[in-house]
DNA sequence: GTCTATACCAGGATAGAC
DNA sequence: GTCTATCCTGGTATAGAC
């Protein structure tokens, strides 16, 4: 069962990761929908009530697909590798872009919480990475500029991946450029 | 001198920079400069012409600025640092990130011509890495994919570093968080 | 090259019926 | 929970005088 809320979530969810936050507009969603636009007002009242709605799932989605990762590598290379495919799957559905990656660019636009759960995310994500490079055997003077290093070089590569984007038809050969990048880290880090 | 041109073009390069393609108009150019919008209109008839006099620009002084690097560093690691240097002190200049960085994000909202600048700024960059990296002794195989992840470091870092941006005073500190990333990457790289 | 005036449309949001 | 109708504001752009 998918509630309508859930749907307009999905929806705007899509469009920022695609256009980003000021480049899509209730109008969007209610023709993707086909619902209208005071419908959307009534699950979502603002706009930036939607964008706190959107990170609040976000993070608790990327958690749970992050703890898959985590229980099904069998070593932390093998960790920090399929966490890099979280992102390059991101990209692969529609040349989308992590969306705290997004918010991030258009913070001024967003409400403080909106920012705060930004930064939160992405203190989350330097404290995992830090813990799996530990694990590795990097010593704990280091993990936490290189975890800082490894999510900024994925964020990075994302929007690399997206500015390639010309030729249509040419997003398989852009995730792998994530993953190259990836690959590129974890045996330079380790 | 400076002309209204390069004024309009000066206000509209940092507000993309620090808000995003789709999150200033003309009339916070107008405000700013204390002119009137048609007067902007006269110089840019379209925002789209204004994007693409804003990368033709971009592209052109940051060419200089890296040339600068270029000349100054004695070796290659050394033109790694400073080169990453331009990148924080962009940030530096009240939470700036990278032109390209936000054209990528904002690339649906763009003409094309726009698009392709970004994706040759880009490739540009990846070709200078590349050659330092060579200069450096890495082996030729290696240099594209290490240019990449460089390159997607910083992009990435000043993203980490605008949503680090919560309480308003530490942009110092953030700016740090490029240089830091930076120097991770050279170390782990050569 | 800059202005006043204005057109036009889209974005965000509300009132109130069903 | 969804609709129709509507409001207000702001964004992009043009016409034409100075």
């Amino acid at each position: 069962m998918t509630t309508t809320a859930d749907r307009i979530l999905d929806s705007a969810q899509t469009l920022v990761q695609v256009r980003g936050y000021n480049g899509f507009s209730y109008a969007d969603i209610s023709a993707e929908l086909s619902i209208t636009k005071p419908s959307i007002h009534h699950h979502f009242p603002t706009k930036a009530a939607l964008a706190e709605a959107l990170i609040v799932r976000y993070r608790e989605r990327f958690a749970a697909a992050r703890k898959e990762v985590d229980d099904g590598a069998a070593d932390p290379r093998q960790r920090l590798v399929g966490y890099a495919g979280l992102y390059a799957e991101t990209f692969a559905q529609g040349g989308r872009i992590c969306l705290c990656g997004v918010f991030a660019v258009d913070a001024e636009s967003l409400p403080v919480q909106v920012r705060q759960a930004t930064d939160a995310f992405f203190a989350d994500q330097r404290e995992w990475v830090a813990g799996v490079l530990a694990e590795a055997g990097m010593p704990a003077t280091r993990t936490s500029a290189a975890a800082e290093a490894y999510l900024a070089s994925l964020e990075g590569a994302l929007l690399l991946a997206r500015a390639h984007g010309q030729p249509d038809g040419a997003a398989d050969q852009d995730r792998d450029v994530v993953r190259s990048v990836a690959a590129t880290l974890v045996t330079a880090l380790l």
